[in-house]
DNA sequence: CAGCAACTCTACCTTAACGTTAGAGTAGAG
DNA sequence: CTCTACTCTAACGTTAAGGTAGAGTTGCTG
């Protein structure tokens, strides 16, 4: 499928996309013809991946490392086990900062939540002049 | 207090601190006869209130545009009526799109926790060699 | 008071991850 | 064929910050 559907799909933009074959991160298996890119559902999977990622922080350059771990790991030839040992440690590390960046986020949910008390803190003491404009109290 | 404080209590770096000045959006209350910049409590408390309005992705100016509102509504000198109701708007509006971002993050954390299953479900099918070195998990 | 370590200043350059725009080419329905 | 909707490359712009150099400031300390 061409990068118009796969943004669609994936929600992100055709420029990211592009951007991230750039950087090597997610190259599109073919191109048609004229040059369009072509991406098969393995690729959409990589970008679904990457989506999921991106939320921790982590550069392009990192993802590329982990995905790249992953599919040599899952690789029709298999690796031998020096390589593949060396292989999981790699994704064992990246599952490490990976718990780490979670804690992370949370925290900064949780802050984000503060603050957002805070705003309707103000608001309430504040009368406004329309309350059925405001939200429903999202189960904070 | 001056930056190298401020960077210690609020967990941004004097450059990022500085930075927020150039944008003009946490200008020190004062510099020192040198140029040192000096900071107050309330400048740090507004220090704080960006860094808890961060991870909602806004741009710092639409942090200043928050921020300004809510000094001018906490002004010791009262706005009038008609300045009071458009700033009070004005939160409103943020208060929103902080609810709907907050929403978002929670989704991010979702995926990311998500991610982070998939990673681990692959460490525990491949055997590794350490197993002592594994995070204790994480309480998915 | 001279000296010094630790800190801070400005100014400019760099990076990451895209967004925007322009101008040209492609796909495929009719 | 011929549109219309996509897509391409290439280059520049933007946002939020980090890095660095060279100079100045603070405030102690002997």
């Amino acid at each position: 499928m061409q990068i118009g559907e796969v943004a669609a799909r994936t929600g992100l933009s055709p420029r990211t996309i592009r951007h991230y074959e750039e950087t090597g991160l997610v190259i599109p298996s073919a191109r048609s013809q004229g040059g369009f890119r072509l991406y098969t559902e393995t690729d959409v999977a990589r970008l679904m991946a990457v989506r999921r990622m991106k939320p921790l922080g982590f550069t392009l350059d990192e993802m590329r490392g982990l995905l790249d771990a992953t599919d040599r790991l899952d690789a029709a030839e298999p690796v031998d086990g020096i390589e593949r040992e060396a292989l999981l440690e790699r994704v064992r590390a990246y599952e490490q900062t990976t718990a780490r960046k979670i804690e992370e986020l949370r925290l900064q949910l949780a802050r984000a939540e503060d603050f957002a008390a805070t705003l309707r803190a103000r608001l309430g003491r504040a009368p406004g002049e329309d309350t059925s404009t405001r939200a429903p109290a999202a189960h904070a």
